[in-house]
DNA sequence: GACGTGAATCGAAACGATTCGATTCAGAGA
DNA sequence: TCTCTGAATCGAATCGTTTCGATTCACGTC
């Protein structure tokens, strides 16, 4: 293994001054540094990563915790991680994968064995078990979504009860009266997931407030649940006429059943879905969607994250506004 | 920060002694074990990463070098990272992940800093960039599938060849005559990605050998085109009645046109899917599918490479049997 | 009773970086 | 000429483990 001596030797140049060099904390003569740079190159040099954070007390890596529960997307989640990961990397720094079976055990392990600075936690409930231990770790984190009491954390997500609400009043100001919410999985409610209920409760109260009819079913994602209960929605609301679909999974089946059952998107039920906006184009008829950012969401939840290990002050909570864009399946 | 020092003083041992105790290297008295243990709980002592990898030369760190690409399908893609996750937890190791964005540099920065101790691979392409640098790395790997040049490597995979040839075997067996593989997106055979490929040809070889007739068809995920593909397809081959769809994100949209087209699955055209099983069970109606099994490839995966880093020997390839499940789609 | 043996434990030297004074040196100011 | 200053560099201590002899001790043997 090639060390900081062996570069410091090949540079002819004593060991602190090639970490100097390197690191830029302290000022280099710029005919030294390039000197120091063309001997790493020439010998290879990684610093190791072990004696570097015994040394300096920073492992540049954070912990991503990632939960796979049922009723969960994968593809959203996924461009979260990406987004996370490749963000980490513009800030040097490197991510270790916790899942959520590792459970409490797991983030008092990373943290406690200084693996890593920081920590991002993804799909956060209502009433997460989670919350109490990240408050008494001594690392940073920032939370992807947000839970009932998120006093003392750093939280950030989509504004998902505007998103919720932005739907309603696109709907409202296309002359419809009566809306139905297409949820998420029954199981994501009860586990209090907060952007499930945030996006409901957005919902309900525009359609308050706009004096639209209102009502909301939770859906699973396979076909033949996805067909019962667009039937009985239509059944027992048969004035409704705009649907809002948050659940991703179950989007191409809540079209196809409408289809089926001989409503022609959008001329006699609009449509307008909470998810990914490649997702929403692919679809078809293209959908009119309120983006969900992943990738806007991963990376400013490093940067939030970033900002805290550098001790810079950070909103406790930062809400992304929606953007909702319009597309074939609904019309003026 | 707790250290060990602090623990043999909690105990009344030698640092050496913490050491021994809890990695078991060396024999020590069962008394003074449950010693060292209880203090550690009373400390909260977690080892600290850094020092343990700087004096061992091991990170206890595995990389997952996961590439987001063009047609590739998330949920069969999560479930490998939440099973590999797991799988390395068992043996005392974490998971980093490493996109492929960050290329060559990114693996010989891993490995380089002595940041993990071996390598995870996924999506190898027939000709995939990433081999020959794992080549020049001196970390051990395991390829989750394979190049076409795997000379040296330890690669993991299912049997797709033989998973394509299941497929048409049971068609064959049912009496069908002309069938169809509905594959990959193009991107992904352009790519020369090694699962695809295999398919197609243990398809094709399958097909001769039962004197089927067939046809091949690369298909985008979106329903537009899946559409234009199907109707081509019937139109062009109306004799075909058996179909084996390998593209996890095509498959609801082929059937759903299928059933548009008027054709009845199974009546009028069989279905047998090559994806995750709980994908084909729920689709409507439920699919007869040759099982990807990400669950077990990733255990496996991790299996192999901690029987590398023990210098244990391993087989070089390794090809997971494809299981056949029959479902609703096709029938005798 | 001296001796060899093996199990249990100790002590100290790595491991490879960072970091904090200390040192050197050139140039400015008196 | 001497001192002062600040930039550039050096040297040594430090981080918290693991690991490799060395040491201790009890016990059985001759």
């Amino acid at each position: 293994m090639v060390t900081i001596a062996d570069v410091a030797r090949h540079a002819g140049v004593a060991p602190s001054t090639v970490s100097y060099a390197l690191t830029g904390r302290r000022s280099i003569s710029s005919a030294t540094k390039a000197r120091v740079e063309a001997s790493v190159r020439a010998l290879g040099y990684h610093p190791h990563a072990g004696a570097r954070s015994l040394a300096s007390n920073r492992a540049n890596v954070l912990a991503l915790v990632l939960p796979v529960r049922e009723g969960m997307n994968m593809p959203v989640m996924m461009q979260f991680v990406v987004a996370v990961a490749n963000a980490a990397r513009r800030h040097e720094h490197d991510v270790l994968l916790v899942t959520a079976d590792q459970g409490a055990a797991g983030l008092r392990r990373v943290a406690g064995s200084a693996q890593v600075d920081g920590l991002l936690v993804m799909d956060v409930e209502m009433h997460d078990e989670r919350v109490p231990v990240l408050r008494e770790l001594d690392r940073p984190s920032v939370l992807i979504g947000f839970p009932a009491d998120a006093a003392g954390l750093t939280c950030v997500d989509l504004d998902f009860a505007e998103a919720g609400a932005r739907c309603v009043d696109h709907l409202a100001d296309l002359g419809h009266s009566y809306v139905a919410l297409v949820g998420a999985p029954r199981a994501v409610y009860q586990r209090d997931t907060g952007f499930a209920h945030r996006t409901m409760a957005g919902f309900s109260a525009a359609a308050m407030r706009r004096g639209v009819a209102s009502t909301t079913l939770p859906t699973e994602p396979d076909h033949e649940s996805v067909r019962q209960a667009i039937r009985g929605l239509l059944d027992r609301h048969s004035a409704v006429t705009g649907l809002v679909v948050h659940n991703e999974a179950a989007l191409p089946s809540v079209v196809e059943v409408l289809r089926e059952l001989g409503r022609k998107v959008p001329e006699d039920v609009a449509v307008v879905a909470i998810c990914p906006d490649d997702l929403a184009g692919r679809m078809n008829p293209p959908l009119t969607s309120v983006a969900v950012p992943a990738e806007q969401l991963g990376h400013h939840a490093v940067a939030l994250l970033m900002a805290k290990l550098d001790r810079a002050p950070t909103p406790p909570l930062t809400l992304l506004p929606p953007r909702l864009t319009e597309r074939a399946s609904t019309t003026r």
